[in-house]
DNA sequence: AAACATCCCAACCGCGGTGCG
DNA sequence: CCGCACCGCGGTTGGGATGTT
């Protein structure tokens, strides 16, 4: 048997919410608030509304204090920072964001932001492209473009299909030791707080704040677990409550998402920064976070990464340090 | 200018968590 | 302990806006 439905689906009204019903519902919360009942509220002010839907509208929309597109550089890399720490919990996100909504930072994430990292990959396709239409184009080796030629033993010709093909993720490595699952909301949530996430219950919330939106997070708050912790050679995995993600703390505190994708694998981009032993992929990909002003020169082990504008190095370091780590594992 | 493609985001849907009787 | 009802979350969708051919 399933779920009762929330309403009667078939006096509600869907789609789009009409400017009378918008204040309808904010003039009756404002004066009253929502009484902590979603599902009550509107008949009691004769909305033809799921009280889900009202909820929806009111977060999303109608509270106070609602920003609206305009991401800032900060913001970009606070959600991509906490993207790689913790995958897609879009409230614990939000909640670092203030004036921004889980459905917003979702919405943007999956509209811009993660193209940005995907436009790497893009662009590597499209000169993949480029290059097997002048090569099918040429009738002999001599009239291959140069500029389509690629040094070492690689032939870019050779590789077909036109479609990127997505890595398949290997399993995580849990070392030689077995991991140490916490499956308790009280250690999740200590965890998520530690990480930057604030819960409006918390006595220390205001202490939270200060400590994580002025500068985010990772970095201070990994020396903050690794200075508190007694025991740094566990892992400790966190298996949350509400999804099948879950997030693995290396034996140096960095943050490496576990989170599978539906099918059972990583967000490409990302995968491939964790798991490259190669210099160069760990920063492949890694230009959304500094802009595409900059250009990443490998030569040996060594990468240099040079730049004309400013960057915040420090985020890109904890994210280096993240990737190395994993790495030398 | 029209047709088509793509982008973007508000809203919906379904599920897991939680509180309560 | 169990079942119901509600809450809140993350994933998905529909359609208007915008860009491209």
């Amino acid at each position: 048997m399933g779920r009762a439905p929330c309403c009667d689906k078939a006096n509600v009204k869907k789609g789009p919410w009409a400017p009378e019903e918008d204040a309808t519902l904010k003039a009756y919360i404002e004066e009253h608030g929502t009484g902590g009942n979603w599902i009550a509220l509107p008949q009691k002010i004769g909305l033809k509304r799921c009280g889900k839907s009202c909820r929806l509208r009111w977060l999303n929309y109608l509270r106070p204090n609602i920003k609206h597109g305009g991401f800032s550089e900060e913001e970009d890399r606070i959600i991509c920072s906490l993207y790689v720490s913790i995958g897609s919990r879009w409230s614990i996100i939000a909640a670092q964001l203030p004036g921004r909504t889980d459905n917003d930072i979702k919405n943007y994430w999956n509209t811009r932001l993660k193209k940005k990292i995907l436009g790497k990959q893009r662009k590597d396709l499209i000169y993949r492209r480029k290059g097997d239409l002048l090569m099918k184009k040429a009738r002999s080796p001599s009239e291959i473009p140069s500029s389509i030629v690629v040094s070492g033993n690689e032939n870019i010709s050779s590789q077909d299909p036109y479609l990127p093909e997505l890595p398949v993720m290997p399993p995580m490595p849990y070392l030689n030791q077995e991991p140490c699952f916490v499956s308790d909301h009280t250690s999740v949530r200590k965890l998520l707080i530690k990480l930057g996430g604030r819960f409006s219950s918390d006595d220390n919330v205001n202490q939270v704040q200060s400590n994580m939106v002025s500068h985010f997070p990772i970095d201070n708050n990994l020396n903050d677990l690794q200075a508190s912790s007694q025991n740094d050679q566990n892992f400790i995995a966190c298996s949350t409550p509400v999804s099948s993600s879950s997030m693995l703390l290396n034996s140096h505190y960095n943050i490496l998402p576990i989170q599978e994708g539906q099918n059972g694998t990583f967000p490409s981009a990302f995968e491939e920064m964790y798991y490259s032993t190669n210099p160069q992929k760990q920063l492949d990909g890694l230009e959304f976070l500094y802009g595409d002003m900059c250009e990443v020169n490998t030569s040996g082990s060594s990468s240099v990464v040079t730049c004309g504008d400013s960057i915040d190095w420090g985020e890109m370091s904890s994210l280096s340090n993240v990737m190395n780590s994993t790495n030398h594992q």
